[in-house]
DNA sequence: TCATATT
């Protein structure tokens, strides 16, 4: 009974990995009708990602019946986006979602479940955690906990330093009623071999933040298309470590280049401020975003695609542009893909310029 | 003493 889907090689439960997103459930079995499996949610999108691009994604399972991409109201950070792809069947759908997650190969694992329907009866059913032994695992959480209810999601806080555990984490039931029984129960209790109580109580929730706390992420906020990216890309470094720590991915340092340049307001060739802006040459007029997905995707962190179309016909007009997020691989992407054979075209691929180029 | 999973 059980919404969640691994999102990462194991279940991780080590202590490097005891920061990791998901909980250790079983992953398959909804426990919902099946025509509720024809609804997904997705979430660890990059920030930058379009509506667009993740139904341009998702549209090589299957045929996409709707696809909507949710945001914070306030702070404009994109919270989930939920898919339907129409006729797939369970077990097919989950293992071409795993191909999707290979080919995106971004820092970090999409998260893909089936959506739960949506009902007040699930909101506000997040736990903090607090007091916790330091020696406790994910799984041992969960064991805990799981006598109250259905778990959707889990974590335990490390040291971004030693990795240890901060003794605090969370705990998201499917039910809000089974969070308040599990506060009732095990709020001020000694788990089994434990020496000191736990605190248990609901969660902070995000879209309470304070004024001053979304006044400051305006105000640092360089880009206009939402408010607070910086703050956000800051974030999403964070979080790209605690998940490259835990699934053992390639770590990246905190502040790249990328950062530093964007912050300076130096102006690289090919770099945009979010990433490493890559001009793609000759595509086909049939061409779309998932192709870029593809022939990217296996090179790295890509953020964002885009086919360059004719406003009239909407065929593509012979180029796009991927972002990507890490100089090295993007360098590695264009020195492989540039003179590449796509169909009976060749491709010329280079960081993108600022002059015009012409066929 | 707080990261993100609800439309």
């Amino acid at each position: 009974m059980e919404t969640q889907l691994s999102n990462g090689p194991t279940c991780n439960n080590t202590a490097h990995g005891s920061n990791t997103i998901n909980s250790c459930s079983s992953p398959i079995d909804s426990g919902n009708t099946e025509d509720s499996k024809t609804n997904l949610i997705v979430n660890y999108l990059p920030q930058s990602m379009t509506q667009e691009e993740l139904k341009s994604l998702f549209g090589s399972i299957g045929e996409i019946e709707s696809c909507k991409l949710v945001r914070d109201k306030i702070t404009g950070m994109l919270v989930f986006e939920l898919v339907i792809p129409r006729y797939e069947k369970y077990l097919n759908t989950l293992k071409n979602l795993k191909g999707i997650t290979l080919k995106l190969k971004l820092q970090y694992y999409l998260l893909v479940s089936y959506a739960r329907p949506s009902s007040a009866s699930i909101r506000d059913a997040n736990l903090y955690v607090s007091g916790l032994p330091k020696t406790m695992t994910q799984k041992e959480l969960e064991q805990l906990f799981s006598q109250y209810g259905r778990i959707i999601t889990s974590r335990i806080l490390v040291d971004q330093v030693t990795g240890m555990s901060r003794g605090v984490g969370f705990i998201r039931f499917d039910k809000r009623i089974e969070a308040e029984e599990a506060i009732k129960g095990l709020n001020g209790q000694k788990p089994p071999a434990a020496t000191e109580p736990i605190t248990v109580k609901f969660a902070n929730n995000p879209s309470q933040k304070t004024n001053q706390a979304i006044l400051s992420q305006l105000y640092h906020s360089p880009n206009r298309r939402y408010p607070a990216p910086l703050a956000q890309q800051a974030q999403r470094f964070r979080l790209d470590n605690l998940l490259n720590m835990a699934y053992g991915v390639k770590r990246f340092p905190p502040m790249t280049i990328d950062g530093m340049t964007s912050l300076a307001g130096i102006n690289i060739p090919g770099h945009a401020g979010t990433g490493w802006c890559i001009f793609v040459y000759n595509l086909a007029p049939d061409a779309d975003e998932s192709i870029l997905w593809q022939m990217f995707g296996p090179f790295g962190a890509v953020t964002n695609v885009k086919v360059i179309r004719d406003f009239n016909t909407n065929k593509c007009k012979g180029f796009g542009f991927v972002t990507m997020t890490n100089y090295d691989e993007a360098a590695m992407a264009i020195a492989s893909l540039n003179g590449y054979r796509l169909g009976d075209r060749v491709l010329q691929v280079s960081f993108k310029t600022n002059k015009t180029h012409k066929a």
